[in-house]
RNA sequence: GGUUUGGUAGUUCAGUUGGUUAGAAUGCCGCCCUGUCACGGCGGAGGUCGCGGGUUCGAGUCCCGUCCAGACCGCCA
């Protein structure tokens, strides 16, 4: 018997009893004649005595151990003299009569504590190590935990789990694909599912009406903290259900999670419509934990002389809260800040309402006093604020504005920790014209369906209607982050054809690409919607971090490598040969 | 594909205007220590300054190239 406890499990309670535990050795403290040794295991640390006075021998062998040793140790549980409230074991320790060294380690190239020093290369080619430190078992315990309650919500509501297979069909639309040589039919290919949108759909017309798969997609573009090349989604799609349905069914399970997991009542979620996020907050994920709204001010700040003004679509600002104070060093930072590539704007204008009630701004020149209060009156600006004002093309300028937003929310710590504020997104357009290829593409997904209302202008409109389209298609936004998405699909098959054909697609590409689900929509398919939310990202959110890699047990770093495998890699002649990727050299 | 930050001891980092033998902390090794829990004390080992080229009397430091890592833009239906 290797251990007759764990090292997190032992109190006060059980002094005196003889006890065999298993772990690693944490840290040792050797006195001499007495060495304490910390034994960890995955469920706490427990302090093991080894005293000379009791056994000198054992006591001289214990002074040997290495951090990371494996080891067995059997003794008596007893209360300590100096307890260390910090532990929850902190009240008791082992005294040693015996141990056994199980397995010896080298040292580890990093510390295996919460607070490692190890670097993140360090600790992703080490993964092993790294997933034995606290904050690593706690997040995929967490990980663990969540998909446990999403089952079970989902469960309880009729959904059905099903498996959709991992080896299908590449499509060009959307994200590159990542692809499988087929060995037993030459030249050709399958691939890996970004989604299983297309099986998802089938099981409704196969009658499943309510299916879930907690599932892992995979798409083969450039990685960031908060996207893996693989990552696991909870899918979901339902039959007989309008939007609402969908929205109140997940939002059902989101404020379940919350509360199941973290304690906390999200209550209802809001709802906005698409335009009004890019409107209000430049985004179509507004992080809603802190207001800072987009300011219009082209009525006040057009045509008084100042040429960039002038000739801008759309002047506008935020409006900073109490940072009326920041020097013009941090000032000409956020300016060089926006105007990176990255964020491309032309320059930053700044009003600063001084504690006096006068203006100072960038603009004195064109501006005077008496306009610069009207500005901040507009902006619901008082003594000691900062207004922030950028202008140019409406669109461009306020995706610059929400970017600014978040910026200097984050820098100047004015979002507050610890909250949670979800928010629907909805009436998402169901189409973006492409100006580069000349095209269409989905906003969503090509089986988005346009809203009921909608459907005869798609049928019937020109292409400047087909740019207005609204889709019953929503996502779900929590502190800024994009969770999930979905929409209502197309279940009839001419609607599908003619959104194939807006897309760019032939009828024959359309056939070849899609035909099946086509041909299942002309056999009873139920009117259906569906939603996919980003399952590292949810636990990642929940835990108010914003990379999901520490989520992930074996994650890809910024190449999409795995550098603890050493993954991608070459493979050799004959396995190129036999999947036909290679000719026979005579 | 692009922008940007970094690469110096096992690890995390410092290293001035280009100038003697490249430092600190931590880890590691040895000795001492019977109540520590970030133990303490004394001593020691440990470096191709990512790699290649250039400028210079002299390069960790400046220049060019390249590789690796992080963040971001493009991309992500």
């Amino acid at each position: 018997m290797f251990r007759t406890h764990t090292c997190g499990q032992l109190r006060l309670s059980d002094a005196g009893t003889e006890v065999t535990l298993s772990g690693w050795v944490q840290a040792g403290r050797d006195f001499g004649g007495l060495t304490f040794v910390d034994l960890r295991d995955r469920y706490g640390i427990t302090q093991v005595v080894f005293d000379s006075d009791d056994d000198a021998a054992l006591a001289e062998g214990a002074r040997k151990l290495g951090r990371e040793w494996v080891i067995q140790v059997t003794g008596s549980v007893r209360e300590r003299t100096n307890k260390n409230p910090n532990r929850p074991t902190g009240d008791i320790e082992i005294l040693a009569r015996e141990f056994t060294v199980l397995n010896k380690s080298k040292t580890p190239p990093f510390t295996i504590e919460d607070d490692s020093d190890g670097g993140d290369d360090l600790r992703m080619r080490y993964r092993y190590l790294d997933l034995r430190r606290g904050p690593l078992q706690k997040n995929l315990l967490f990980r663990s935990k969540l998909a446990l309650a999403v089952r079970a919500y989902l469960g309880g509501q009729d959904f059905v789990e099903v498996e959709t297979p991992n080896l299908i069909k590449s499509t060009p639309e959307g994200a590159r694909d990542f692809v499988v040589p087929s060995r037993l039919n030459a030249g050709q290919f399958y691939a890996l599912p970004q989604s299983p949108q297309t099986f998802k759909q089938l099981l409704m017309v196969a009658g499943y009406d309510r299916y879930f798969q907690i599932v892992k997609c995979f798409r083969d573009e450039d990685l960031r903290a908060d996207r893996q090349p693989e990552f696991t989604q909870i899918d979901c799609e339902m039959a007989f259900v309008t939007q609402e349905d969908v929205l109140n069914t997940f939002e059902g399970l989101t404020r379940h999670v919350f509360q199941e997991l973290l304690g906390i009542d999200l209550g209802e979620f809001p709802r906005m419509q698409y335009d009004e996020a890019l409107r209000r907050y430049g985004s179509d994920k507004p992080d809603l934990r802190f207001g800072m709204e987009l300011i219009e001010l082209n009525g006040l700040a057009r045509g008084q002389g100042f040429q960039v003004f002038d000739d801008a679509e759309l002047v506008a600002g935020i409006c900073l809260s109490g940072k009326a104070d920041l020097t013009r060093k941090q000032l000409d930072a956020l300016t060089d800040w926006v105007r990176r590539p990255q964020i491309g704007a032309k320059g930053l204008v700044y009003v600063k309402c001084n504690e006096d009630g006068s203006f100072k701004s960038s603009v004195d020149k064109f501006f005077d006093q008496q306009a610069l209060a009207k500005w901040a009156e507009a902006a619901g600006a008082t003594k000691g604020d900062l207004l922030l004002v950028l202008s140019g093309d409406d669109e461009a300028t306020r995706k610059q504005l929400g970017t600014l937003r978040l910026h200097v929310a984050g820098d100047y710590d004015m979002i507050p920790a610890g909250t949670f504020r979800p928010l629907w997104v909805v009436d998402f357009p169901l189409l973006e014209w492409d100006e580069e290829s000349k095209r269409f593409h989905a906003m969503h997904h090509p089986f988005t369906s346009p809203k009921r209302e909608e459907v005869e202008r798609m049928l019937h409109g020109d292409h400047e209607t087909m740019k207005s389209l609204k889709a019953d298609a929503y996502d779900l936004v929590i502190n800024g982050a994009e969770i999930g998405g979905g929409s209502v699909r197309i279940y009839d098959r001419s609607l599908q054809e003619k959104n194939f054909q807006l897309l760019g697609f032939t009828p024959e590409g359309a056939e070849e690409q899609f035909g099946f689900l086509m041909g299942a929509f002309e056999y009873g398919a139920p009117p259906h919607a569906g939603i996919a939310f980003g399952f590292d990202r949810l636990c990642a959110v929940m835990n108010g971090q914003s990379s999901i890699r520490d989520f992930i047990a074996f994650p890809k770093n910024n190449q999409g490598r795995d550098v603890m495998i050493d993954a991608p890699a070459t493979i050799d002649d004959q396995q190129l040969q036999e999947l036909h990727l290679k000719t026979t050299v005579n």
